[in-house]
DNA sequence: GCCATTGTCAACTAAGCGGTTGAATACGGA
DNA sequence: TCCGTATTCAACCGCTTAGTTGACAATGGC
């Protein structure tokens, strides 16, 4: 997985009209059409916040006559989930090691005080 | 954690710079001046993406005479890993329970063709 | 073949973002 | 107290983005 497509993956789900459609599609496939419904927008700028799923690798459209069902691909979401954790991880064992370094500190300071 | 939360931390990492501070700050924390030295950008640019990094909640700053050390806080990394997990998890679901439906079928049509 | 349905393309607008430069601020050191 | 260092503030520029409306394309039912 390349920079730029972590990023794309990131700025898709940063919109929330976006991240409700990912939360809708888990529970299915679905038209546009049905997944503009709720909204309070045109169905174009539903068709463009799907484009853009699609071009972040999140979801994938196949055609059934007029309809361009939309699937939600789980994969590039365990990408996003290394990436933040492996960091997160870091930060944390960073954390713990410091907080070892000054408990030792204070361990000398009450041996022998300076 | 709000939407709006979920929103700005999101866009934040969205940021191929931003991530590579967030990145660098795993091995400890880090002045702007020090954070800036690396990238073609001036110094100014550098201290907008720490901005945008804390209005995030990413990353906290104190003061120390002139500078202004930034930590990275791994909680809001966390919070993001919930999210995108939970929803990968729930796709993959509906996944298996998909295939066991499909196979239950194949196994009817194998016994009894139409 | 025609039409209704479904969705995309194109052009436009307003707002936001990432970058720049120049000036201001907050400190500690001599 | 003045100076240098570290950082932020302010104004600006070009590009992208989220939304709009209107026209066009694809497809199956009658």
């Amino acid at each position: 997985m390349d920079d730029g497509s972590l990023s794309r993956a990131f700025a898709a789900l940063a919109d929330p009209t976006r991240r409700d459609l990912v939360s809708r599609l888990t529970l299915g496939d679905a038209t546009v059409g049905e997944l503009a419904a709720p909204y309070d927008m045109s169905l174009q700028a539903v068709s463009k916040h799907i484009a853009v799923l699609e071009s972040a690798g999140l979801v994938t459209r196949r055609r059934d006559a007029q309809r361009r069902p939309v699937h939600l691909d789980a994969e590039v979401l365990g990408e996003l989930t290394h990436w933040i954790d492996r960091h997160r991880r870091a930060a944390e064992a960073r954390l713990s090691r410091l907080d070892a370094v000054l408990q030792a500190t204070d361990a000398e300071g009450t041996d022998a005080t300076d």
